[in-house]
DNA sequence: TTTATTTCGGATAAATTTATCCTATATATA
DNA sequence: TATATATAGGATAAATTTATCCGAAATAAA
């Protein structure tokens, strides 16, 4: 469904979100270690998130990654997937054609729409700080 | 969200269909043109299909693939995913955890499952013939 | 039985995704 | 300013997916 890269970019903002909220940053190998990820390829992704605004990185010492607070509320999961893959989980047509419209449609393409809508909607209802809570609950895990 | 693979395998098994309630045969080049796919990569995803008997394939002279006619009705979407891609795109774990269940939930696992259960059933409700029947009353479309 | 036809299947190759490594660059602090 | 610390980013490598090629095996028809 997601790319790999995609993946730990979730969990690794996920991890940030948690960190940020107690005002600490995180290094490219403590988020490797709790998502369980490969650390460098880790990194190239966190890159990603900085460029894209999603998260904030401090270089130097006492550096790290790191979410401003206040927007830890307002970022999306569809902002996070977007900057790793882009769009096209929910724009690109299930069955490959050069484009996806109603006026000339794959053979699934209304029956994928449902789909692809109900994703698109989850993504973009879905907040870190939603996330971050479930796993300092105990309710959700990152790993395993 | 599909592999390229799981994208040929379905727009061939339609084509295929189409053909087979006519009665005709087709062979790998025929498909590969009318679904504008690579024709030897294709013809791998064939046997992959006949494999796990969703199509048919006769050898020799006047050979080429077939679904039997009173199949057509019953062979489903997901008989064709799963034979070439598996079950993993509604059984894994949208974040990647090694299993996917209740008891280990990933932070995203009770969101993804409505989506997936939205596919798996989306999937496990549509028919060949269905989809074969909206290429011929020009509804939709195979290739472009 | 011979020939033409057609799928099967193994061996490779190309492209993409995933992963690693190393150096450059920036920053806090002593 | 010097030093230790940390992210940025380029170059490569490994793994997987996608794609190609070619000979083997099967089959229909002459
Ligand atoms: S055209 Fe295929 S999903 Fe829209
Ligand atoms: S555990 Fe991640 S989707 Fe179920």
């Amino acid at each position: 469904m997601f790319s790999k890269a995609c993946e730990y970019g979730i969990k690794a903002s996920i991890f940030i979100a948690i960190n940020s909220a107690e005002g600490k940053r995180v290094s490219p190998k403590a988020i490797a270690k709790e998502i369980a990820s490969p650390e460098a390829f880790t990194a190239k992704i966190l890159q990603a998130l900085v460029k894209n605004g999603v998260i904030n990185s401090v270089k130097g010492a006492h550096g790290g990654f790191e979410i401003n607070k206040n927007e830890i509320a307002t970022v999306k999961l569809s902002q996070i997937v977007n900057a790793i893959d882009g769009d096209k989980i929910y724009s690109n047509c299930g069955l490959g054609l050069h484009t996806c419209d109603e006026i000339h449609p794959c053979p699934v393409h209304h029956k994928f729409k449902i789909v692809k809508d109900e994703l698109r909607d989850m993504l973009e209802n879905t907040t870190l700080e939603e996330l971050a809570q479930n796993i300092k609950s105990g309710a959700s895990f990152l790993k395993m």
